[in-house]
RNA sequence: GGGCGGUUAGCUCAGUGGUAGAGCACCGGCUUUACACGCCGGGUGUCGCAGGUUCGAGCCCUGCACCGCCCACCA
């Protein structure tokens, strides 16, 4: 029934602007979104909103999907729901450190001690500073403070119900002390695990990476033929014709001539007639004259080139599988910033049939990257003759880490896994239970899931992140024992081991005889981010929270990262509480601009918000971002804004329609009225259903059509009957209608 | 090579078995006391292609084409 109105003074020209400042300023004094503590489980509706990463500024795109979880948030509030809408900063990980070092004009030098009265020049110097890893986390601290501010403003202004007394970084103590401790948890029962083995590397951020964080992009290269001389297979034996002679030499297509020096051996298919006689044979690897097996293996693919390839320690992923299961030596040439590196030819592991040209031929590429190297080398089988014919040009797909600019290397390196590969029916399963909002996204999820090719690797080699809480024992030689780590009770953590001292050890044993070191790396940043709902939900400092909000209600994300955050989130939760870390999944799409290209930064075709926020009002932005429907991807429309603009300005005047004159008032009776109402009745059963399935975009669409009809239409008919020119009882029906209309409408 | 989505009016998109829709854009008319940031009116489609199921197909089934995305061992 509708309440008598508060006297108000109704606006002569009621305007948007000014709304977002107002409400604001109430919602804030009123702590209108704080989250209800004390109610069940079964009355909470929470949301592991996304951390936005804080490394420049938000865009459209986040302003598209973050108001579709607002719509559903406050959809949940209006049910009676005590809505748990914490907000979060991403602000650990590469991106940061990157924009840092643009920003002060810095490099971290791990080996710098740390200089309590640095302060960054006011512009950024060329060449960057080198400045000491504390002083290098300082700046990444300082700088996301204040990118965190102007989120929070930009989010408080788009009109997000979040509970900002809510706000978690995935660099603050209470999240370091989460994903520590569940590492640590996970190193007890052998699911972390740290192996020395080959790694995809990027050379440019020295680090090791992820499956998930690959991407494949078309790279031009080139295919070189070059032959390998046979041994033992002098001249005599010669003659044989087309592209597998088994004369003196075979001859091998490769991308990457320049790790002939790292070949360990030949591969060909065990069925492949042209090359089952040199099976358990040697050939001698061109300019560096190192004898390699040839071995069979099934992956070769005899289509491919000229079907018999060198296996390099490492070239691809490929030549990682075959030299572990063919059981090959390593003869590594990369080093980790990507350089060549010295080799003393004819020492162990390094046999040459003549040492000195070895010697002679690789010094020339030592120090160069694989790209020189590479021409360095084409040169040189040029001049020896084992290059036949030109390179080929190609474009072909290389794996590239998604944030980097040169193809990754496989650098051989101690690193830290958490198990994935045991746990893959689990997870699948759990995807399965799990609502998916498209449906159709679980296939993404599943997809990865079975296409997962080793475990998860979580160090990185890097400086801005939360630090594996772990340190290990020096030897009295002064070796290092990994396979001993040392850990600190749950309690002690947050640590920081290159700071913080093992139990039973003094600071000044650290790096010495008998003492200890600490890990030197940090953690992939989807380690930490992968707890988001544990760290949101106080799962280790407030468990009464705990309780009442895990597992989550909803998890929105845009799909481009289910690989990454979503699955990774499933993983920690199974490995956790052997459950889902939450019942929904809301997958946004992407914002395209007008050529259907994905809006992102890279591609400088990024619109920031902020303005379009100010011309079109923040409802009128949140028009166009609900009218997106799930897992679609939206064309950014500013003519939509502006659609979401008049009709905000249309509901202001109908508002003011109605309350400019809302006497008298009194029962429903008349038809017209009644039957607007029985309409709009439906409309909310309707919306209700809908948004229940989080299509909050047909609930946008039906209701706007509702509304333009009960303007255009119903206002129109009942405005002579509200003014009182069919007496006061119809006018008193139509002013109670109305205001009851009114007051849903704005709801809805 | 595998998976997923899309293909409907000039544009952006709804529409999952019963006479093809909305908004934008475009044109014309209206200073009607909530709103000119408004109202009224105007027409536009071999619903990607080919088969099939059905009394009836934009919608269901099969195949194909094109566009996009995700994944895959990149010699």
């Amino acid at each position: 029934m509708p309440e008598t109105p508060q006297p108000i003074s109704l606006p002569e020209k009621p305007a948007l602007e000014g709304l977002e400042a107002k409400w604001n300023a109430r919602w804030e004094g009123d702590s209108t979104y704080q989250f209800d503590g004390a109610r069940d489980r079964k009355d909470v509706y929470s949301i592991d909103t996304p951390p936005p990463t804080v490394s420049g500024s938000l865009h459209i795109g986040h302003v598209f999907s973050y108001t579709h979880t607002d719509v559903i948030a406050r959809f949940q509030r209006m049910r009676g729901k005590a809505v748990f809408y914490p907000m979060g900063w991403d602000d650990n990980g590469l991106p940061t450190e990157r924009r840092v070092q643009n920003y002060y004009g810095v490099r971290c030098d791990p080996s710098l001690p740390y200089d309590p009265s640095f302060q960054p020049p006011d512009k950024p110097p060329k060449p960057p500073i080198s400045v000491s890893r504390p002083n290098f986390i300082e700046l990444c601290a300082r700088l996301t403070a204040e990118d965190e501010k102007v989120f929070e403003h930009l989010w408080r202004y788009l009109g997000l119900s979040v509970d900002w007394t809510r706000t978690y970084a995935t660099i603050g103590r209470s999240a370091q002390r989460v994903s520590q401790a569940a590492f640590l948890r996970l190193l007890k029962r052998g699911i972390a695990y740290q192996l020395e083995a080959p790694t995809l590397w990027d050379v440019d951020f020295r680090t090791a990476v992820a499956q998930a964080e690959l991407e494949d992009r078309e790279h031009p290269g080139a295919y070189h033929r070059i032959r390998f001389e046979i041994e033992g297979a002098g001249p005599a034996e010669g003659g044989g014709a087309g592209p597998a002679k088994a004369g003196r030499y075979v001859e091998i297509e490769t991308t990457r001539p320049e790790l002939i020096p790292a070949c360990v051996a030949l591969v060909a298919h065990p069925d492949d007639e042209r090359y089952r006689p040199l099976f358990g044979r040697n050939v001698i690897t061109p300019l560096f004259g190192v004898p390699v097996p040839v071995k069979p293996h099934p992956l070769a693919d005899p289509e491919k080139g000229s079907g018999i390839a060198m296996i390099c320690t490492f070239g691809d992923i490929t030549d990682v599988t075959w030299w572990r299961e063919l059981s090959l030596p390593v003869r590594a040439v990369l080093l980790p910033n990507g350089a060549f590196r010295q080799v003393q030819w004819g020492a162990e592991g390094w046999e040459s049939r003549n040492a000195a040209a070895a010697q002679d031929a690789y010094d020339q590429l030592a120090n160069l990257s694989a790209v020189k190297a590479r021409a360095r080398v084409v040169e040189l089988l040029q001049q020896s003759g084992d290059l036949i014919g030109e390179p080929r040009p190609i474009t072909h797909p290389v794996k590239f880490y998604e944030k980097g600019d040169r193809p990754l290397e496989i650098i051989t390196s101690r690193q830290w896994f958490i198990k994935t590969m045991d746990f893959r029916e689990q997870l699948v399963a759990r995807g399965r239970a799990l609502q998916w909002h498209p449906e159709y996204m679980r296939h993404r999820y599943e997809n990865w899931v079975n296409g997962l090719a080793g475990d998860w690797c979580i160090s990185r080699q890097r400086f801005f992140g939360v630090g594996f809480p772990v340190w290990y024992p020096v030897r009295a030689d002064g070796t290092v024992d990994y396979a001993q780590p040392l850990v600190p009770e749950e309690s002690r953590l947050p640590i920081d081991p290159s700071t913080d001292v093992p139990d039973g050890f003094t600071a000044e044993q650290r790096g010495v005889p008998n003492g200890f070191i600490g890990d030197p790396d940090v953690m992939d940043t989807w380690a930490t981010s992968s707890l988001t709902p544990q760290i949101a939900s106080g799962w280790l400092e407030d468990p009464d929270l705990f309780t009442r909000v895990f597992p989550m209600d909803l998890r929105p994300q845009a799909h481009d990262i289910i690989r990454t955050w979503l699955f990774s989130t499933v993983l920690r939760s199974e490995l956790e509480h052997g459950s889902l870390p939450w019942t929904n999944a809301g997958i946004s799409g992407w914002v395209l601009d007008p050529d259907r290209k994905k809006m992102s930064k890279s591609k400088g075709n990024v619109v920031t918000p902020k303005a379009l926020l100010e011309e079109h009002g923040s409802d009128g932005v949140r028009y166009w971002a609900a009218s997106g429907r799930p897992g679609t991807d939206t064309a950014f429309d500013p003519a939509q804004m502006k659609v979401g603009r008049r009709l905000s300005i249309k509901i202001l005047n109908a508002a003011r329609f109605a309350l400019m004159q809302a006497e008298p008032r009194g029962p429903i009776t008349e038809p017209l009225d009644r039957g607007m109402l029985t309409r709009l009745a439906v409309l909310v059963n309707d919306a209700t259903r809908n948004l229940e399935a989080y299509d909050y975009a047909r609930v946008l669409e039906q209701t706007e059509a509702f509304f333009w009809s009960f303007c255009d239409d119903y206002l129109e008919l009942v405005k002579s009957r509200r003014y009182g020119d069919f007496g006061p009882e119809g006018a008193a029906s139509a002013n109670s209608a109305m205001l009851v209309a009114l007051s849903t409408l704005l709801r809805l």
